[in-house]
DNA sequence: ACCTGAACACCGTTCAAGT
DNA sequence: ACCTGAACACCGTTCAAGT
């Protein structure tokens, strides 16, 4: 608030008028942006696909805006262009024969996932610390005892393997294999 | 800090022989909760309910502490408590007979749901405008309109519908079918 | 060596007082 | 009615000075 009064030569209190507290203003700018989310024509690819590429466009929206990320997660954002994002992936969902009350529930993971994704990559190449933290996890996996963790013991190369974008995209079309395959207790 | 320094009648730089930021703290303080997470005896229901019940237990000990769960999000955690509790789901997604590459990489997703779960819920029921942002959300999704959002304007009330838990449990049944039926690039 | 008082550089929010 | 200066009540972190 205060940083945003500065740009605009005036003080923090006067901001109070146009919003009631910081999370509005967030919610504010996080819908703006959700303008920018790039969706793939039609003749692109099969619905998987452009359904990925849609959630990746949202991350790599809310990468680029550090901050936004980690209070995305728990903003609860109704603009237009939130609600344009909503439609547009049950609709492709709908593309893909998914049972509407499985997408209507698979949408809400499917932003949580790609949010959550989006604030731990933001973070973790930002604070100075956030690498040693990474380096710890990784030495305490390559250590693990086989006696008390033997699970751990022997995948620990798997448990660190892949790049983030490869493991985003795993993590994509597993949600659409497990939205597609999972009943909601309502769809009887 | 400063409240935990107050608590320990001292001053906010003392805590700084011990901890070198906050961040370092919280992961600390997370690893120690994360001791209490229960999990059920190998003879109570198949690997699947048992599965969801540490997950359930892992969120609602985050939601027990609420500031806890937004750090978690973020927080790199490497202490013991947190080996044992992925070598715990490792153990279960073995038993299930899901390959170890999509058991490795379901395991941080799983996490990953789990924390971003009780951070929404723990935000949710503590600001007081939270309440509001639902609310507009919710009303945003009932009066969308047929025109512009069609799929949204059919869907509100599946979009809206089910408790927390029940989309919790359900959110935890997808991720398993999604573990169970997507291979990794790796797993040829 | 181990600890800490005091200061530095920030926050979000409120409210009386201005125009 | 609309705006805002100044104050209030907080933060995390540092560092010189103490024991």
């Amino acid at each position: 608030m205060r940083r945003l009064a500065q740009e605009l030569d005036t003080g923090p209190a006067s901001l109070y008028v146009y919003v009631r507290n910081t999370a509005e203003l967030h919610a504010a700018v996080l819908d703006e942006l959700l303008g920018t989310v790039e969706s793939p024509p039609a003749d692109q690819g099969d619905w998987r696909e452009r359904l990925e590429k849609v959630l990746t466009s949202y991350t790599g929206v809310l990468f680029e805006y550090r901050g936004l990320a980690q209070s995305a997660l728990v903003a609860r954002p109704s603009g237009e262009h939130y609600l344009n994002l909503v439609e547009r992936l049950l609709t492709l969902l709908d593309e893909g024969g998914v049972p509407p009350g499985q997408a209507a529930w698979g949408v809400d993971l499917l932003l949580q996932v790609a949010t959550a994704t989006a604030a731990e990559h933001a973070v973790q190449d930002r604070a100075a610390g956030a690498q040693d933290d990474w380096d710890a996890l990784a030495h305490a996996l390559q250590n693990a005892s086989g006696d008390t963790h033997p699970r751990i013991a022997s995948l620990a190369d798997e448990l660190l393997a892949g790049t983030p974008k490869a493991r985003m995209t795993w993590g994509f079309q597993m949600l659409i294999n497990g939205i597609l395959h999972t009943p909601t207790p309502t769809s009887t």
